[in-house]
RNA sequence: GCCCCCGUAGCUCAGGGGAUAGAGCGUCGCCCUCCGGAGGCGAAAGCGCAGGUUCGAAUCCUGCCGGGGGCACCA
């Protein structure tokens, strides 16, 4: 029985006894069916009763009582009290508890996922990165934690598309191709041009490709340079983002926006919906008409297009392509972004607060890290992953919330042991799998018997509540775009498991011993957490050792 | 000045209105005839301050204090 089995249960119960004139409310949708934070509060609690009796005209204690009586009733409960101010806690017998142990198993990598997001369209944007350096720290977390999002957004049924997008127009663009020209012709580096030691190399590399080419590398001009270097620079994230495990469906060229002229159809769609006005010689979109603390330019004095111009025709193509819900994120630095892009889908006719979700990373700090002279003193996400492992700095960023500031401890990361909360969770699933291997090689198949009633130890208890948890938290991690959930209740269940596997022995303890169902029983909650261990780290784009 | 984020144990951080606020580290004390001790058990220790909403607030609202970030016809 796991909790959405009871919510349901509750449901059915409190129907009946409206239906049979014992309570007056109306049915809620869905009952919250939660694990009580104090085991002595039964397998599963829910507040239903508290919240219904206003509506009720009846103090919660009395719902509850109506409701505990029948909810003794179903199939798999074992006991329900009524305590405190008016909760319903429940202890399900070990047999229902233990069937969820072949359910998983039977389900596999599927058990999980869920239906929450279903028909949801999103598009999720995260690092995007300007082509103009390597990736830092900020871009690593982006890409640990919009990478976990996409696929815990997918494993609740949304149809989700990782979009990078590149901002290869404009004025940077241009700083950077003179950089890497005054590199390559031995010169300095423009005052406000690019000086990590990267620019070196990428100056190397254009100097090899005019030279395959059989052209002049003095004379080459600084278009096709910056081009060059351009190309050069990308292929580098893409390689850097592909080591790092992070897919990306769409790699979205702002320049296609200029060069088809969406940014001029943008201006005039804006135009049309009345928000765009004339000034001072430039061309403004009125976002202060949606919140926004000051209008914002589309058209220069000068004729050019801003980058915000470009922002707004990059949303309507979003909006075009068919996505309902685009997902940014961005640095802190951005937040002042927020208010002008909510005010973009509002002036296209969107509703904002469904249309675009921003979702706001807050600052990451290495301590002890060192600076990258190559990128020009910026902690580099290939130093950090080459320094810690892909799988530690992955986890260790995945297992925060975006909106709280970081420190992360090197020295803690790189041990082996369960200082270091991947380490710890990665052994939890090595042990299972040993443990299986192991069990059958002493002969315990899973296929020869299956008595849930027999996972009564308290240690199985707890983990099978664990178990049952997890579509639960990868429903709500989705929802709140908060994939740190994951991590944090994978951390919980390794907990569990490690506990579990201290008392309760899988395999016989000798050659004399017979294999019993017990044993089998056992083996397939082993499977089970083995299961949810190697899923759950999958959400995190982690890998799951069987051996360590 | 205005805007965003944060303030929870000595440290690094979890806690989407619920019951006795959690984890790891650190400190102190335990458990190897035992599937990997890379583990487990126990102890001490905390919601920045002040109001408000609520049956109930770490959580929601207001103010203050402290820390970080941001406020271009830059990208």
């Amino acid at each position: 029985m796991t909790p959405e089995d009871l919510s349901l249960a509750v449901r059915g119960v409190l129907a009946d006894a409206v239906a049979a004139g014992e309570l007056a409310v109306a049915v809620p949708d869905t009952v919250t069916v939660e694990r009580p934070r104090n085991r002595d509060h039964g397998d599963w609690s829910t507040n239903v009763a508290l919240q219904l009796a206003k509506g009720a005209g009846v103090p919660p204690r009395q719902v509850a009582k109506v409701l505990a009586a029948r909810l003794a009733e179903v199939p798999g409960v074992k006991s329900v009290d009524v305590a405190g101010p008016g909760f319903l806690n429940v202890v399900v017998d070990a047999a229902s508890a233990g069937e969820l142990a072949r359910t998983i198993v039977l389900a596999g990598a599927a058990y999980g996922n869920n239906k929450t997001l279903a028909g949801h369209v999103v598009n999720l944007e995260f690092v995007s990165a300007n082509p103009t350096g390597p990736l830092h720290i900020g871009h690593t977390r982006w890409a640990a934690l919009g990478d976990a999002l996409g696929r815990v957004l997918s494993a609740a049924g949304a149809d989700v598309t990782r979009e990078f997008y590149i901002n290869d127009h404009g004025a940077q663009m241009d700083k950077f191709g003179a950089s890497v020209l005054a590199r390559l012709r031995g010169e300095d580096v423009p005052e406000d041009g690019y000086h990590g030691e990267y620019v070196v190399e990428l100056a190397e590399k254009v100097r090899a490709e005019l030279v395959a080419q059989g052209r002049s590398v003095d004379q080459a001009p600084l278009d096709e340079v910056r081009e060059l270097a351009y190309q050069a620079q990308l292929t580098e994230l893409k390689e850097v983002l592909a080591e790092f495990g992070v897919h990306f469906d769409v790699w979205f060229s702002e320049r296609t926006l200029h060069a088809t002229g969406a940014v001029e159809k943008a201006v005039a769609r804006l135009r049309e919906q009345g928000h765009v006005v004339d000034r001072d010689g430039a061309v403004w979109l009125r976002t202060t008409d949606f919140g926004d603390d000051r209008d914002r330019v589309l058209l220069r004095s000068d004729g050019s297009t801003t980058y915000f111009a470009a922002d707004a025709a990059y949303y309507l193509s979003k909006r075009d392509r068919g996505f309902a819900e685009k997902v940014y994120m961005l640095g802190a630095d951005h937040h002042g972004y927020v208010a002008r892009l909510k005010a973009i889908a509002a002036c296209a006719g969107d509703d904002p607060e469904r249309s675009i979700e921003v979702l706001i990373g807050q600052l990451v700090t290495v301590a002890g890290a060192r600076l990258s002279k190559r990128a020009g003193n910026i902690i580099e996400l290939r130093d950090l992953v080459h320094w810690l492992g892909r799988d530690a700095v992955r986890y260790s960023l995945a297992r925060f919330p975006a909106d709280s500031p970081i420190t992360l401890e090197p020295d803690l990361l790189t041990k082996r042991s369960n200082d270091n909360p991947v380490f710890y969770v990665q052994y939890a699933h090595a042990r299972t799998s040993n443990v299986t291997r192991l069990a059958i090689e002493d002969g315990v198949r899973t296929e020869d018997g299956f008595d849930p009633s027999l996972l009564d130890h308290e240690t199985e208890s707890v983990l099978l509540a664990t178990l049952g948890q997890f579509p639960g938290v990868v429903a709500t991690a989705a929802e709140l775009r908060e994939p740190h959930r994951v991590a944090r209740f994978l951390e919980i269940l390794a907990g569990a498991y490690h506990k579990w596997y201290d008392l309760c022995r899988v395999r016989p303890q000798n050659a004399d011993e017979e294999v019993t169902d017990l044993h089998r029983t056992r083996l397939w909650l082993n499977e089970a957490t083995r299961t949810v261990l190697a899923r759950g780290l999958d959400l995190l784009g982690v890998s799951a050792p069987e051996r360590m």
